[in-house]
DNA sequence: AGGCAAAATGTAAAAAAGCAACATAAAATT
DNA sequence: AATTTTATGTTGCTTTTTTACATTTTGCCT
């Protein structure tokens, strides 16, 4: 999958497109739920280029065509909320230059993650939680014990029974009681980490299936039954933000994803009404701007 | 105004409708997708149907016209997950759909968080924390708790004395040791939670700066002596890729960097020793490993 | 049953939106 | 400066949606 979504996508066009590409990147991003609900002729005026452009524009973005491309602004509201930007913040170099290096790295790390995970491991890994009596979730270090709890969070919603460790002592206590029907997740940056390691070799001694979230050359890789790869790129700054922990979660939200799905449509049937009546998607005021 | 979204209101027809509503109704709900992107026309042609008709039902639906009908159609396929795909989908389909979606979901999340949040607050924020002698983090709910835990582990690389609770009681009984010195970060995405709001109240008589990360109309905004804008709706993240993680994980980053290169160089020289020091431990002592 | 109003649906033409083909302007390259 | 390439605009055509009106169906009353 080499794919970018719309919203990188347009903010690439709108740093280093052509004249005419960079106003209509800057109109639209500007205002998503306008642009989404918009006619070209209206876009095209706005941005001051002519309508055949904006139907280029949206082709040089990847989609068929005007049509497709509204179609995937509205799902991106519909996930990441509508907003309006009334008034574009105004930066000076320095603080622009903060944001835009978090910013880059933060969506980079999604791609890589997008780009590298193998939605069929995905698939495998939510079946094995859907049918598991018993999940253990075990990470350490910054990164890593963020995103143990994380998965914890997200799986203790859908009404699977887990536990996350990130204490070494506490990991290896709890792989000793681990049985066949148990699913271990073992998160580790480096793959190295000795207790997540030793972990994991016990739980599997005692029939557990086990699932690494980590480098998939280490260690902790060749331990466990199956990895997904999750790899944080060396960072140039040392106090620069590891932009690693955006791909763990997102690595995270889409296991927890596809394992909802799995569970069944009746438990998500009643989810997504709370979900969509709490959104105000159902709403016919589209001025509002809603949370996600 | 209507209380229930469109796939309901789909279904309510499908069942009470007329001849052809019901038709109509029945087409669409068994494939969703297709009639997203397809023109009237189709859909017409396979229910049965006059073109008109589908103008028209998707009036009586609450929409002002075919396009927005589709708009919503669009919206709930983003959200409301992978069962309302007909079975005879591909698998490859269903997956690139869920990547896109919680790809999609966290760039424009991001995106936002980019546009929105102020850095001139974050720079005076940033100073707060330099200055202070002990800052606190406060956070509750999933979301929350995990950005608490996850500033706590950034300041704290920066040589900063920094604690995080996510337990009310802890809370209070931080903030009453609270003063001047004090600065206190209080997350929250509702901007309800009674204890942190209470917390801060408290450590801000003992003269604590107090810095909220919450939704700006909320309470806690109000009582905080600062706050950087953070919206997510409380409830809705059941089993969707709550995006408002990443706009969260996106604002700690911004704060944590600003701050280390407000504090400079001496901030190199802590980091270098954590990292001796995990590296040291990563091997020999399996009970403290690391995982970053 | 037959007839009549009300609702539902269909037909055809207009309006709106999107697009393709070609023309022109800008830019890069030589 | 000439030439090629690329980017953008103009015009008119196609698709899609909608309006206005005609027709059919349905339910109801005598």
């Amino acid at each position: 999958m080499t794919t970018t979504d719309i919203v990188n996508r347009l903010r690439i066009w709108a740093a280093d497109g052509s004249k005419a590409e960079r106003r209509l990147a800057e109109i639209i991003l500007s205002d998503i739920e306008y642009a989404s609900r918009a006619p070209i002729a209206d876009l095209a005026l706005r941005a001051g280029v002519s309508e055949p452009t904006v139907t280029r524009f949206c082709r040089s973005l990847g989609c068929e065509g005007v049509r497709e491309f509204k179609f995937k602004l509205a799902q991106v509201l519909a996930i990441g909320g509508l907003y309006l930007f009334p008034e574009p913040l105004v930066r000076d170099e320095r603080d622009a230059r903060v944001v835009d290096a978090v910013a880059d790295g933060a969506a980079a790390a999604i791609q890589r993650a997008r780009d590298t995970t193998d939605m069929s491991t995905v698939n495998a890994v939510a079946e094995m939680a859907v049918n598991a009596g018993q999940i253990c979730v075990f990470g350490s270090g910054g990164v890593s014990s963020l995103g143990a709890v994380e998965m914890q969070n997200r799986l203790f919603r859908l009404g699977l029974s887990v536990v996350a460790h990130t204490d070494g002592q506490m990991q290896r206590m709890q792989s000793a009681v681990c049985d066949k029907k148990s699913l271990v997740f073992a998160i580790s940056a480096s793959g190295q980490a000795t207790s997540i390691i030793e972990s994991v070799r016990v739980a599997r001694q005692y029939g557990a299936r086990t699932v690494a979230i980590t480098n998939p050359g280490s260690d902790l890789a060749k331990e466990a039954e199956v990895c997904l790869p999750f790899v944080i790129a060396p960072d140039t700054q040392l106090y620069k933000p590891t932009a690693g922990r955006y791909s763990l979660l997102f690595i995270i939200d889409l296991i927890a994803m596809t394992t909802a799905e799995m569970i069944g449509p009746s438990v998500l049937e009643g989810l997504r009404r709370i979900r969509i009546s709490l959104s105000g998607l159902n709403m016919s005021d589209p001025g509002r701007p809603v949370g996600d």
